[in-house]
RNA sequence: GCCGGGUUGGCGGAACAGGCAGACGCGGCGCUCUCAAAAAGCGCUGCCCGCGAGGGCGUGUGGGUUCGAGUCCCACACCCGGCACCA
């Protein structure tokens, strides 16, 4: 049976009680107010946008944001709205401390899910988002949120399409000078160098010869080399060094949804992040960004953000940044009528060149181009377990590269630890030892890690022992603990220790420990020039297009002779054309020979122009790629400085004043937004690109600080139960009744209740539509940001909602008669008990709302809400700072209060209370007497007592004194006034 | 395996800097008001023993430091999240 008694009024419920229906009254009210008046209008320093009544900046300027939404079809539920509250209630408590707070809600409106729904419901994606938006809209505004609305914008909005596309173009037109000096703050080990900086800076210094051609050799001096060069040739040096550029590398193609991905967008097991469809290693040409020449800085910056340390691991383990060598193998033309002959040189990366002594394999990833050519017969020597059955390398190794190519991700994942591989019939020489190694190909290697190649060492490795042992292979240990290895030590011995039978003719490591032993030999490879020192990282270079249409489409042209071209800045935006369809083209989710097309290309009118870019009318074929949804969440905080500037995507007077470096007390020397709130799912996503993207505008003067979010938060997710009958079908969560101990039901038969996320297929879904309806949202907003802290997920319980509005019913009892609908304050002094509660509340509330814990906050305002209940009148001195208190977690009542209380301004700008700290010191406090640390005895003392005093009063305490049972004392601590511990002989 | 976070009543959670464990809320129990119920108000509510005064035990487990440990140290178990053959 659903039990759902209706909570509505009945007759003959006191008229003036605050019930949902006079809640939702209030707060509709008050929402219009708000908006009439631009309550929260943030005042720019110059400009259009000024403060509320078309006041000027002032305070310090508090720049506070979400992750902004994404507008699906679905609606929200309650546990969407959690992060949003917790931003307006410290943006109104920030407003009311007197800062200038900058708060604004725009709408991330690309991407695969609004296409998706669009293509579903058979509408054009910009019908069904903007339709999206307007109703996500309308669910956020009625939870009063303190948003500036003049700033809000969406990502679709031509307008802002321009700036994206503008910014794309600044990263187009820049390369990175890896020698420049930087401005800014120096981080890490690094030196202070590296920069981005114009194209036409690079094509000037190449002009001149000031700078060699990359990629040809000779002496440039005078420009010579660069003259020589075609014009097309010139335009491929340039071309090639781009931060935003096009090539042709093994990509994440995935013909389930109909694009290609990048990295960030795979999961582990090889599937696309949305969908969950099997992606592929292709090769393709695709634009990317060149995200890894910042590998450095984006790892070193993390110091200057006031990040969680969650996810600064785990940007630091996607960047995978390790140090080591590179050191390059010869490799000999070994059996005869071989025709690679002398197959020239393998270079290997590794993090243990100490150990190069000891490498007596080597290993080359499945796809490495070494296995284009190998020798036509096996070598002397070669072992029957190496050669997999087959009679020449050649056969050996095209076996293995077709099965390495046919395994998936999750094979591969579930073979990790099984070694397989085959010998390559090549062989390569120690440049140490002069020995002769076999070199292996196996899949334990990865193409896309260092170089693709690895010197073998099973002696101080665990996966090259595992190898080594399934195929026999010689080991020796270079590194020993002190006293050696025991007799009995089998395995890879990768601890610390010194180098042993590591010497040469030339160079000894002998006797070295790790770290020396490493700087050494890397001197002598360089010396040799046979390697060097050198840092690999595990993030690779952004892929940036996708294969469909709504996104931004990228504003560049190819000419004649197949290279992209910039639109000019004057031209943006390039609009999305109208196409006959917009679906994706997907394919066969297995399907991995099938080949990208992209939906703008079926607009052939809109692909093929002639256009005048500076140079008369040419012929050009437009970029049918699109851009992925994160260009636009990129940058987006820039916006909300003014998303109606024309002149640039944020003036600098602006960035500087809301984001610059230090632009108010707390602000560190990187700048960027005071507080980011946001769940954790971006930690390598938005939040990398974001910061690239930040660093490159940096780099090239459009803002002065260098990252983009000084601070960042993850709010934890609000979780829900969900209940199963016996066929394992979901029932309606809230149709279930009984509980842990007498066990679940649902019509009378037993469900299982499972506890996790919220969701339509669940049954368990919660809005807050509904949460509006029986209590409004000031009830729903004090009981989220009443279930507990902030960053941590809790589950949903409808039925504790009642507490959080009992809580406010109070309060307005504590002003207004139910009866009458009058006000009840008196104008009487407080009594010394209610003006010490009054300061003592203050005093906590502060402390608790600075520190972003609204739900001891809320405790608090609870005790002293219910101190004022207790008295027969409650004095207005008494009741104002609480309806203050109360107003940044639950506006609506407290302004209606406050207005009731006979003040005509809102109270969004009045100033927070202060304590008064007279009322702050107690007269009597408790002193806790303890016994060998058990309290024993407690009487109230004096705040100044004497520690004598102290002592004396609770050695004569009677149940001390029973509990000393005649022994002595041997010791006693006195805390005064609050504790004193006696510790009996 | 590595990295990050966690484990406190029936439930969500408090506890500043090592000093009264369990704030506040839900739920539960009792009382007041009421013809009755709801709402509201008041009181109790960690577990165990005891009529009571009171006592014993108690913050995942085991050890340690300390006059005193939820809090600090060592070891372990379990849970959640991330990464994972990254050379």
């Amino acid at each position: 049976m659903p039990d759902a008694p209706e909570r509505t009024t009945s007759p003959d419920e006191p008229r003036f009680r605050y019930t949902p229906t006079l809640a939702q009254q209030i707060e509709l009210r008050w929402q219009d107010i708000w908006e009439e008046r631009g309550t929260f209008h943030a005042a720019n320093p110059q400009g259009r946008l000024t403060g509320p009544g078309g006041s000027p900046a002032a305070g310090d300027p508090y720049f506070i944001m979400d992750m902004f939404p994404y507008p699906s079809g679905a609606g929200l539920h309650v546990g969407h709205p959690l992060g949003y509250i917790a931003t307006d209630v410290t943006g109104r408590f920030r407003r009311m401390r007197g800062d200038n707070v900058l708060h604004a809600l725009g709408y991330d409106a690309f991407g695969l899910p609004a296409e998706q729904y669009a293509v579903q419901t058979g509408q054009h994606p910009r019908t069904t988002t903007e339709a999206n938006i307007g109703n996500m809209r309308r669910q956020l505004r009625r939870l009063g949120l303190g948003h500036d609305s003049r700033r809000t914008f969406a990502t679709i909005d031509p307008e802002y399409v321009r700036w994206t596309q503008w910014i794309f173009l600044q990263i187009f037109e820049s390369w990175y000078d890896a020698d420049a000096e930087r401005p800014g703050p120096v981080t890490g080990a690094g030196d202070g160098r590296g920069r981005a900086r114009p194209i036409a800076e690079l094509r000037a210094e190449l002009a001149a010869g000031t700078r060699p051609v990359p990629g040809h050799d000779g002496d440039n001096a005078g420009g010579a080399v660069w003259a020589a060069l075609s014009e097309p040739e010139q335009r491929d040096v340039i071309d090639g060094q781009r931060l935003a550029y096009v090539d042709s590398s093994p990509v994440n193609w995935c013909p389930g949804l109909g694009t290609v991905l990048a990295n960030e967008e795979v999961t582990a097991d090889g599937r696309s992040e949305r969908g969950n469809f099997p992606v592929f290693q292709r090769n393709l040409r695709q634009w990317k960004m060149r995200i890894t020449a910042y590998a450095d800085r984006l790892t070193d910056d993390l110091e200057l953000i006031d990040w969680p340390e969650k996810v600064k691991s785990m940007q630091r383990n996607w960047i995978g940044r390790s140090t080591g060598a590179n050191v390059r193998f010869d490799v000999v033309g070994t059996a005869e009528g071989d025709p690679a002959g002398a197959a020239g040189s393998l270079e290997v990366f590794t993090t243990r060149p100490d150990t190069l002594f000891g490498a007596t394999f080597m290993v080359v990833a499945p796809e490495h181009p070494l296995l284009d050519e190998v020798p036509a017969a096996w070598p002397d020597g070669t072992r029957s377990a190496w050669t997999g059955g087959y009679d020449t390398p050649v056969e050996a190794v095209a076996a293995y590269r077709r099965e390495a190519s046919a395994k998936t991700a999750v094979e591969r994942q579930a073979d990790a630890g099984k070694k397989t591989g085959v010998f390559t019939g090549h062989l390569a020489v120690n440049p140490v030892s002069g020995l002769q190694v076999p070199v292996f190909t196996a899949d334990y290697v990865l193409m896309g890690y260092g170089t693709g190649a690895i010197m073998a060492v099973p002696g101080g490795d665990e996966r090259d022992f595992a190898f080594a042992e399934a195929y026999d292979l010689p080991v020796i240990y270079t590194v020993e603990p002190t006293g050696g290895l025991p007799e009995d030590h089998t395995g890879a011995y990768a601890g610390d220790g010194v180098a042993v039978r590591s010497a040469n003719d030339e160079i000894s490591l002998d006797g070295l420990g790790v770290v020396e032993a490493k700087a050494k030999i890397i001197a002598w490879l360089e010396s040799k020039n046979i390697g060097e020192g050198t840092t690999t990282y595990r993030l690779n270079d952004w892929l940036f297009s996708r294969q469909r249409y709504w996104g931004e489409p990228f504003p560049v042209v190819w000419d004649e002779d197949d290279r992209p071209v910039a639109i000019p800045d004057a031209m943006l935006p390039v609009d999305l054309p109208d196409v006959p369809d917009y679906a994706p083209r997907t394919f066969d989710p297995e399907d991995a020979n099938s080949e990208p097309e992209a939906p703008l290309g079926r607009n052939d009118d809109w692909v093929h122009v002639t256009l005048d870019l500076g140079d008369g009318p040419k012929k050009y074929r437009r970029d049918t790629n699109t851009m992925p949804n994160w260009a636009g969440s990129c940058w987006y905080y820039l916006r909300y400085l003014d998303p109606a500037e024309t002149s640039a995507a944020a003036l600098p007077e602006l960035e500087k004043y809301w984001l610059g470096p230090q632009h108010n007390p707390t602000s560190g020397p990187a700048g960027g937004v005071d507080l980011y709130v946001g769940g954790v799912e971006h930690a390598v996503l938005h939040l990398l690109y974001a910061r690239f993207w930040h660093k490159v505008l940096f780099d090239l003067g459009h803002v002065t600080g260098v990252e983009p979010f000084g601070k960042l938060f993850n709010q934890g997710y609000i979780q829900a139960y969900a209940y199963t009958d016996s066929r394992g079908q979901y029932v309606p969560a809230e149709e279930v009744e009984g509980d842990e101990q007498s066990g679940f039901t649902w019509q009378g038969q037993p469900v299982n209740r499972e506890y996790g996320k919220m969701g339509k297929s669940l049954k368990n879904v919660v809005t807050p539509d509904e949460m509006y309806e029986q209590y409004g949202a000031d009830t729903f907003r004090v009981y989220e940001m009443s279930m507990g802290p902030l960053d941590l997920s809790r589950p949903w319980e409808t039925r504790a909602v009642v507490g959080s509005q009992r809580f406010l019913q109070r309060l307005w009892r504590n002003v207004v008669s139910e009866e009458t609908g009058e006000l009840t304050v008196t104008d009487d002094e407080p009594d010394t008990a209610t003006l010490r509660a009054v300061h003592r509340t203050i005093a906590d509330v502060r402390v608790e709302m600075e520190n972003m814990r609204p739900n001891t906050a809320i405790a608090k305002l609870i005790t002293l809400n219910n101190h004022l209940t207790g008295l027969s009148a409650v004095p207005r001195t008494a009741v104002e700072p609480l309806v203050l208190m109360t107003a940044p977690i639950a506006p609506h009542i407290a302004e209606e209060l406050w207005s009731r209380l006979g003040h005509e301004e809102s109270l969004a700008h009045a100033p927070f209370p202060a304590a008064d700290d007279q009322y702050l010191v107690q007269d009597t406090v408790t002193c806790v007497v303890q016994v060998q640390g058990k309290v024993r005895a407690r009487f109230e003392v004096a705040p100044d007592i004497s520690a004598e005093d102290l002592e004396a009063t609770a050695l004569a305490e009677p149940n001390v004194v029973k509990f000393l049972d005649g022994r002595g004392v041997r010791k006693v601590i006195v805390r005064a006034p609050k504790l004193v511990n006696i510790v009996p002989a």
